[in-house]
DNA sequence: CTAAGTGCCTTAGTGAGCTAATGCACTTAG
DNA sequence: CTAAGTGCATTAGCTCACTAAGGCACTTAG
């Protein structure tokens, strides 16, 4: 788990943002337990209650569930809400990126060649870390 | 010029923004004078200071000057020095929505599968525009 | 020369968002 | 039964970004 301190998003997010994607990916899966909030904030180096900040947002989106005195956990349908949840978020970029290439004049074609760029880069970058 | 105080995005990052795309578009061509700090403050109902902020953000970039007493002018090669800004944002918007994909385990087909459809969509809602 | 218009500087308020400190209630292994 | 671990609620501090108020210096039309 990765957290920079200095980002200018909020620590939290990155915290939801980063076990989000894990549990869209597979690493947690439905029933398993997560990371509790003092381990977790011991690991990264901050508060608790920034922990648990991020997994009530989980815990908004229906990705994860709490008992109390035992733990958090994946929920059922975790993966998939986590996936869709991905799906949404790759979309609004998206619409972003095409929104900012329209007022500033762009034709869909320009847009998409800067896309295939980009793509073929992320690839390459990609296939050269494992 | 349209503003929306309730955004989350702030204001002047939002006049900042528009004449940007403005100038990129040809709006305002170079050597053409911007509407006055108070002016533009009038039109959209905020303080001159906002507004000056705004155009300091552009000043910095390189898209406008100032000449004090006189007003404020699109830089002689402003037009493309804008449509490359507005080219950097569209790219780094892509990359933001390539990472949360990959990150998510998503394929790179299912993101061109996503930014197909959106571009799709926004080609629909531009022509039905006009 | 003067008045109206311009950009700019200094200073404050202020309000919201983020993080931390602390203590309580619950569960469970021993 | 007890101690250690869990999530949760309350409160507070605190930074930081944003916006506004007011006044100064300059340019120029009249």
């Amino acid at each position: 788990m990765m957290i920079d301190p200095g980002s200018h998003v909020p620590i939290y997010l990155q915290i939801a943002d980063a076990v989000r994607a894990a549990v869209a990916a597979g690493v947690y899966r439905p029933g398993e337990a997560l990371p509790s909030l003092r381990a977790m904030a011991i690991e990264i180096h901050v508060n608790p209650n920034t922990v648990q900040r991020a997994y009530d947002e989980l815990e908004r989106e229906g990705l994860i569930y709490s008992q109390r005195g035992r733990g958090l956990f994946v929920a059922e349908r975790g993966t998939a809400s986590a996936q869709s949840l991905a799906g949404d978020g790759v979309r609004r970029a998206l619409d972003e990126a095409i929104r900012a290439g329209q007022v500033a004049g762009m034709s869909a074609a320009q847009v998409r060649r800067i896309f295939d760029a980009a793509l073929q880069q992320a690839a390459q970058a990609g296939s050269k870390r494992p």
